[in-house]
DNA sequence: TTGCGGTTTGACCAAATGGTCAAACCAAAT
DNA sequence: ATTTGGTTTGACCATTTGGTCAAACCGCAA
């Protein structure tokens, strides 16, 4: 029946905003069936259980997360270009305040990670291999990829993550902030970009 | 009476560690009471409430953060030697894991940084004017001061926040990671570094 | 109309949890 | 030995919260 997914669908909704913003311990299924206009009694009708519908969102973010860290697969871009794409990517997804989420529940939990990354550990990360390739033939500096690899994932994300934070630091409102975040994408690429590339004399 | 006091620093300590890992709504004041090796009333006894106990922890976390980001006063080191001093002290405490905390907690309830950070905004950020002098002065790029406070802060502060996650991203264990951010600080200087001076032809 | 399968809910339950309190404890002063 | 004042605690309480269940509800086919 095309009504009860509709009320599937109000419900993970629900459900989503409170736990990326309340977290799991914050979380009430109370609220969660109010904000979703039906008893607490059909909530646990569709997902059984508290821990049930938390898997369902969490694995939904991370649906979304990891496919943006893995993508370095060939295509014809020169490798500023890739740093270009992915900030871009990354920053517009951070935005979102899904990011602080996922953090907040791997903190608490580590384990819900390794069922999904499951010993993807044979294959070397994409980025890596990606850059080792390139420092190779390119004329960039020597610095171990997985500096490389941290740093332009920090550089990304955690603007985010600590929104609240660099606001009152800067002295700025919420509007000012999202404004300065329009344009970090370029400053955040160019800045990787500059730090890595050989100074030419 | 010392004694007290000393079952106040049993407290203080076992509470730390509890919100910390658990956040303010994972704790449990019976679990602060076992660690501490009392009972609950005890605990009820020098710390009223939880809500009291927290702000307790929590503003110790501040008053241990807040001064590592402020201070860009004037001392005769270069823009350089600054920057990697302060590289070098965010990140070491970055490392206690202090700053996930901090970060969650003002996320669930933003508030709690209003009393403490009550407008300072009258001065601006001592950052942000050193590196605007700076940028008058010196042959650096000009770039808006409030995106290398965020680039700089984010360099320092993400691995350690984000650190389950680079792990397994990187196929390394835990001890690995650690060693890994031994080297960290001098190449997250470096990086800035490189990326903000202007390149001489 | 009746019966049926899926849906919805109010009432209810057991466990967890923050907090209280009177009584017991204990070391030091009288 | 007795009092005194701070400390400690077991027992207890009220509320919250995840979860259950029997009964009601609601199209729809026979």
């Amino acid at each position: 029946m095309q009504l009860s997914s509709e009320t599937e669908k109000k419900i993970l909704e629900a459900a989503r905003v409170e736990f990326e913003t309340k977290g799991y311990n914050g979380t009430r299924m109370q609220k969660i069936a109010d904000k979703a206009g039906i008893s607490k009694a059909s909530l646990h009708y569709y997902f059984r259980s508290k821990d049930n519908l938390f898997e369902k969102i969490f694995n939904d973010a991370l649906d979304e997360y990891l496919p943006l860290v893995s993508t370095w697969a060939d295509n014809d871009l020169s490798w500023e270009e890739k740093v270009e794409q992915f900030t871009k990517d990354m920053i517009s997804f951070i935005r979102h305040g899904r990011m602080l989420f996922i953090i907040r529940e791997v903190n608490r939990n580590p384990q819900i990670l390794e069922e999904r990354i499951k010993r993807k550990a044979k294959s070397q990360n994409p980025f890596v291999a990606y850059f080792e390739a390139v420092q190779k033939s390119k004329n960039i500096r020597k610095v171990d990829p997985n500096y490389l690899y941290i740093i332009l994932n920090s550089v990304c994300s955690y603007p985010a993550i600590n929104k609240e934070m660099f606001q009152r630091a800067l002295r700025l409102n919420a509007k000012q902030y999202e404004e300065l975040m329009d344009g970090y994408a370029k400053i955040a690429a160019d800045f990787f970009i500059q730090a890595i590339k050989k100074t030419i004399k």
